[in-house]
DNA sequence: AACAGTCTCAACCGCCTCGAG
DNA sequence: TCTCGAGGCGGTTGAGACTGT
């Protein structure tokens, strides 16, 4: 089947789009709402295609889009995700209200993906990269940190890996790190009859899976009454507590994609035993955090958002299937 | 101060999906 | 069942901002 481009047509306009334009954009949209976009263009006066005020709105001048700086939740959200359904952006944008799925793809491109693949994990393509990092490319200011804790993690997970239990059929292993950061890895993922994993995806998981009890044990801190320590400060909460409700209203779409199944019941359990564990003094682990490493302290709940503090442990343990 | 290299993100492009006729 | 168009989606691009020299 041929299509004719959805945007056609003489006097239309490209490129950035004027404080004017989107004012009758907004107003038009504000009085009669959204939809029927091939017609908005003509009938808000703009020389627009609909394709075009469709994605203004829905990226930039829709009021429920939250512009500030991506939270830690957010990223691991994000990562998660990304891990379990790959560049689903619409179906990962469900997950985190106010996010479009453009700002979403952009941080992970931006940040997220080269994060990962500085750490030899190839996202993307779901190849394991080469044993060397990402060629020799200048790092800018303030990366060194986050760098060497990469380096740190990564080494300690190819030096010496810890197998868990029962992984026949999902050849996954974890990085060794201190009991006292992730004291229940190897309870985090079970393995799943049947269920084939790649060795990046898989590798990511790996990486992801201590983040995760990072975040258990900041959310147990914090429910305790600890946050306020400056070793948890950098950890964000923003949106939660109107990002629970709406990331719980989603949770049967959660479990659309068969793939997220993958971690099943675990999950739940491990960050149970973490919310459940009242040993909060160390958060050496958290202070490891090669996610978290390089999330600069600016956007820390720019909005004031912070509210529900269990929301995200609510999704995490309302969505055994991420 | 000037320039070059790098980064960020809004906008675009082209393909896909779905529903109406 | 087929065709067509609207809307959705993911990848790519390029202008402006930022940073280093």
């Amino acid at each position: 089947m041929s299509k004719k481009p959805s945007c056609i047509g003489e006097g239309l306009k490209k490129g950035a789009w004027t404080s004017e334009e989107d004012q009758k954009l907004l107003s038009y949209i504000l009085e009669h709402g959204e939809g029927g976009w091939r017609h908005i263009p003509e009938k808000a006066g703009l020389q627009r295609c609909g394709k075009s005020c469709r994605l203004r709105w829905t990226n930039y001048l829709n009021p429920e889009i939250r512009r500030a700086g991506f939270s830690y939740e957010e990223e691991q959200i994000i990562i998660i995700l990304q891990a379990s359904r790959g560049n689903k952006w619409s179906d990962i944008a469900e997950h985190l209200p106010q996010r479009t799925e453009t700002e979403i793809k952009n941080h992970w491109n931006t940040h997220l993906k080269k994060r990962l693949i500085d750490k030899g994990v190839d996202a993307v393509n779901d190849q394991p990269q080469a044993s060397s990092p990402s060629p020799a490319k200048p790092k800018k200011n303030g990366s060194q940190e986050e760098s060497n804790l990469d380096e740190q993690t990564l080494q300690s997970s190819s030096t010496s890996p810890v197998s868990l239990p029962c992984s026949s059929s999902f050849n996954i292993t974890i990085p060794e790190i201190s009991s006292d950061e992730t004291p229940t890895e190897s309870d985090f993922l079970s393995c799943k009859k049947g269920l084939e994993r790649s060795s990046s995806t898989s590798r990511l998981l790996n990486i992801v899976a201590p983040r995760a009890a990072s975040i258990g044990k900041i959310l147990s801190t914090s429910i305790d009454g600890t946050l306020g320590s400056p070793i948890a400060s950098p950890c964000p909460t923003s949106s939660l507590s109107q990002s629970s409700e709406h990331m719980i209203s989603n949770k049967e779409d959660l479990g659309k994609s068969s793939d997220l199944s993958i971690i099943d019941n675990d999950f739940s359990q491990f960050l149970e035993q973490f919310l459940n564990d009242d040993e909060t003094e160390n958060l050496g682990g958290y202070n490891q955090d090669l996610l978290m490493s390089d999330v600069p302290s600016t956007i820390v709940d720019e909005d004031d958002l912070i509210g529900d503090i269990t929301g995200w442990s609510s999704y995490l343990l309302d969505h055994p299937d991420i």
